[in-house]
DNA sequence: CGATACGGGACCGAACTGGTGCGGATTATA
DNA sequence: TATAATCCGCACCAGTTCGGTCCCGTATCG
């Protein structure tokens, strides 16, 4: 499995949903209807989503939500982190403390480095591509880094 | 938190508890001795990753359990995939129905390709490496195919 | 002042997860 | 052949998490 939760898929949908209108400040319904998510679900990402400083609302009779910056600069990995909290793999890579084992688990700094790998790849993908209809992940670039691309090279 | 099972965290220790000792077949009890985890969980691992072919079985008065191949031809993906079954980190990905929005839907091509960035991340790292006392990750290679490694390049 | 819309909770049912236990099958050894 | 050690396949249970809904307070515009 190792999935993330529905409700994120459903965020980055609503965040997609929202890249495409950058200039509009499009409130909770109109956005549930565009992404064909229930409408109680959209408000409760929203809520998370301006908690995490990705969007920024507007309230009042004609307020709504629209991104906090451009689509080219938000990333999956940001979406996930807002909805989910920080990315990690393991439990015991996050808080020091609750692992039993602890001295005798030699594994421990390696899962850090899997981690690491996991979030550089949902870092490679901008809300921008995934607005695009088609997958065109050819220049990904973060915040200047270059970034390892022959991740996507392979294809089924 | 987008992070994988417990019961896979200590799999993989199991697993490199068995990779320590190629040679011996090592019983359920003496495994959750070397590894810390708890007997009767040991055993229900070791069930599962049978039934995934990581590891093959004697029973009998001495039977025990022994990696079916080399430590260095088995990764942390092959692990994953077999207590969590396949890599997916949508759900949608996966299996085709269920989906609501299926034809709105335009990330779902690109939720693939961060799929497969997923899985070659895990797929970059072998059971042997894991049990390695020090992250020495450098010479990824699976399978005969390059990896890439610049994943791990980063630290933080 | 009233209508619209966000904000922060509480809340609930369902599903999953981790963990335990038991009877049966298989093999080595005495 | 009998016995003990060991794996195998289930069923079972408590706790937690997840998805989803609802309600009431607050801010803004007309």
């Amino acid at each position: 499995m190792l999935k993330i939760a529905k409700l994120t898929d459903y965020g980055t949908l609503v965040m997609t949903t929202l890249a495409l209108e950058p200039a509009a400040c499009l409130n909770a319904q109109e956005l549930a209807a565009r992404s064909h998510v229930a409408a109680p679900t959209v408000a409760k990402l929203l809520k998370l989503l301006v908690k995490g400083g990705l969007v920024v609302s507007t309230r009042g009779t004609h307020g709504g939500y629209r991104l906090a910056r451009g689509a080219e600069t938000i990333t999956v990995a940001d979406v996930v982190s807002a909805l989910e909290g920080p990315i990690a793999i393991t439990a015991c890579a996050q808080h020091g403390g609750g692992c039993t084992i602890e001295g005798s688990c030699t594994s421990r700094s390696n899962w850090r480095l899997i981690d690491e790998a996991v979030r550089q790849a949902l870092s490679a993908v901008t809300l921008a591509q995934m607005a695009a209809p088609r997958a065109q992940i050819q220049t990904a670039r973060m915040h200047g880094k270059s970034v390892p691309l022959h991740v996507f090279a392979a294809r089924e």
